[in-house]
DNA sequence: AGAACCACTCGGCCGC
DNA sequence: TGCGGCCGAGTGGTTC
């Protein structure tokens, strides 16, 4: 579930747990979660001796920056990272380990088995997939109106689709489609191209600001935490409509709708989304 | 070339 | 109560 204010959220207190660390070894216990290199083996042997220098983020994507490579990381549905001491237990979840030479170590778990990791020399990362196809990041100067109405503009996908699509824009998923769309008043089942430009204006307004928004939340709050186990979890969200079906609308109080668009569930108001 | 469809994965939920 | 089967998440690859 993690999407871009998640991903922002987990790459801020990943970065203050690993900053500096060098990798000591390298376990993987589910080999297909690494999708490059092929072998494993050379994924693990890359990587040590490699200190961590920094934590970005691309969409949804984390980026390990070390001294040769870039670790690109995917969390997809419930991956996630803990820093842990080397002699606690591990549990039937854990996926990679990376043990540091301070004794702690790096861990992903992952229920679903559905997170992905690829190794890049450093610099090339941004020219292959999964990076490569990827559209504006939603806070930069290059995600402007007239970007977002152009590119609309040429499909006839339903909106829904459209702004799952991470070759347009990056970071939005199930949930900030549906809240993005309730907060400009667009129904899901639109047709991107027909859109009023107004509509354009204010979509492309709430897509940041809904974003914005819930980075602020997952930066301040409580529920942006680390247990005690150094496992970063997921904060509090501000929602509209996403997960509240039949709930009363918080703009005017109408049953809220639940329905299936494009192949996903898909939450809105009837009355405040035309 | 764009868009729909499918594979990947498995805990949780539904219905019988 | 037990169990089979479906759902759902985001992305890459395949198909049309």
């Amino acid at each position: 579930m993690p999407e871009l204010p998640e991903v922002e959220t987990v790459r801020r207190t990943l970065l203050q747990l690993v900053k500096g660390k060098t990798i000591e070894k390298v376990t993987i216990h589910w080999p297909k979660m690494i999708k490059k290199p092929e072998e494993p083996d050379q994924f693990v042997d890359a990587l040590i001796g490699q200190t961590i220098h920094d934590v970005n983020r691309r969409g949804k994507f984390l980026k390990f920056i070390l001294d040769d490579y870039v670790l690109v990381s995917h969390l997809r549905m419930e991956g996630r990272y803990g820093l842990y001491e080397k002699n606690e237990e591990s549990d039937k979840h854990t996926h990679a380990v990376f043990t540091f030479t301070d004794e702690t170590e790096l861990r992903y778990r992952d229920v679903r088995k559905f997170g992905t990791m690829h190794l890049f020399k450093k610099g090339l990362e941004e020219n292959e997939l999964p990076l490569s196809q990827l559209g504006p990041e939603p806070f930069s100067e290059n995600f402007t109106v007239s970007y977002l109405e152009e590119r609309l503009k040429k499909t006839t996908r339903k909106i829904k689709s459209a702004l799952l699509d991470q070759t347009i824009v990056v970071g939005l998923g199930n949930i900030y489609v549906d809240e993005a769309l309730f907060r400009s008043g667009i129904n899901p089942e639109r047709i991107a191209n027909t859109l009023t430009k107004k509509e354009y204006n204010l979509l492309h307004r709430e897509i940041i600001l809904t974003l914005d928004e819930a980075v602020a939340q997952g930066g301040s709050t409580v529920r942006s935490y680390v247990n005690t186990q150094g496992e970063i979890g997921m904060f509090q969200l501000q929602l509209y409509v996403y997960g509240r079906t039949n709930e009363p609308c918080k703009k005017c109080g109408t049953t809220l709708t639940k329905t299936v668009v494009v192949g996903r569930g898909t939450h809105y108001c009837e009355k405040c989304q035309k």
